[in-house]
DNA sequence: ACCTGAACACCGTTCAAGT
DNA sequence: ACCTGAACACCGTTCAAGT
């Protein structure tokens, strides 16, 4: 079987989703296309290049437009549907925050932000100081969300943990940075 | 050679510092210290668990008194020197954030926000959503500039990555996030 | 209480060679 | 262009046994 790079990214997500980041290792997506490891640095420079490109392809496939209206609310829409993207995918925000960190992928809703603050007519420092602000606390909010639910189901931690409202404690961060920025213009 | 658990932690601090989270490694520690891997085990159930002592110690040791005043200042010295206590340590924020995400260790910093903000007259709920989300910016903030760092010395970044003020853009980030909770006090 | 020795079941990555 | 086969240099963890 020979395979293109799209392919392998198609794969790696259905590896991802099945089995978690940790045993979404370049053997097992391997054995999965029915190809030697070796295979995928064809396709890819190493595995971090793979997981940029998972995040990426992982991100567009949860995106969905910012409707019209004031920039606050875009904004909002934009940190949401990230929180989506992520969650709609095992291990989703962790994938995504890697990618980030190393500065190979994920970079969309950042960019995104970014714009959408700039039209509510912040300048371009405070728009990338708030833009920046938000991705780490959409995206670390997440993880330790996506973690937590798996701690849990694997008994490991109290119901307490579980019992808070994820969504709610997300978007009341949203909201205060966003009361923030208001404060600004 | 024998040792105690402490000296196990005092040992992987300086392994981290010196060569970085991927190669604090059971059985490089192991061998810094002299000593069989499987021996790093009769001291901690698993490298997590060892982690986690690496990240309460790197904490302990950055720690700064919390001086009197407004709630607001007190709230931005926590967050601060939890950036400081990371950034003192090659990958701290790292190791801090990875230990919390599992729920074994790095906790104190949302627990004395949650203190300082209860004591600005805050509710729980909200203190604790605030809190988290302070913890989030600021270690993913200092995650990125750790890292970018690195890949910047190694020469895989740009300049312009490098020359932005971290300093300045998580204090914004933090202030956001307090005007907005000012206003609902 | 603390450690050894040996094993188990894995990793990411490289590279010459094949089609 | 895409893949094989084999190798290199590692991992975390377990466990019976030693002192």
């Amino acid at each position: 079987m020979r395979y293109r790079r799209e392919d392998v990214v198609d794969r790696a997500l259905r590896v991802l989703d099945d089995y978690g980041l940790a045993d979404l290792t370049m053997r097992r997506l391997g054995t999965e296309l029915g190809v030697q490891p070796s295979a995928l640095y064809h396709h890819f420079a190493n595995k971090q290049a793979l997981l940029a490109a998972v995040a990426d392809e992982l991100l567009a496939r949860g995106g969905r437009p910012v409707p019209p209206g004031e920039w606050d609310d875009r904004a909002r829409v934009v940190c949401l549907s990230l929180r989506d993207a992520c969650l709609a995918w095992r291990d989703g925000a962790e994938v995504v925050a890697t990618a980030r960190a190393f500065g190979l992928g994920g970079l969309a809703p950042y960019a995104a932000l970014v714009d959408v603050l700039g039209e509510g007519g912040l300048g371009d420092e405070l728009a990338g100081a708030a833009a920046t602000t938000l991705v780490h606390l959409v995206l670390g909010h997440a993880t330790d969300e996506q973690l937590r639910r798996q701690a849990g189901s694997a008994g490991a931690l109290e119901a307490d943990d579980l019992d808070r409202d994820f969504t709610a404690e997300v978007t009341t961060g949203v909201d205060l940075v966003l009361a923030g920025l208001r404060a600004r213009v």
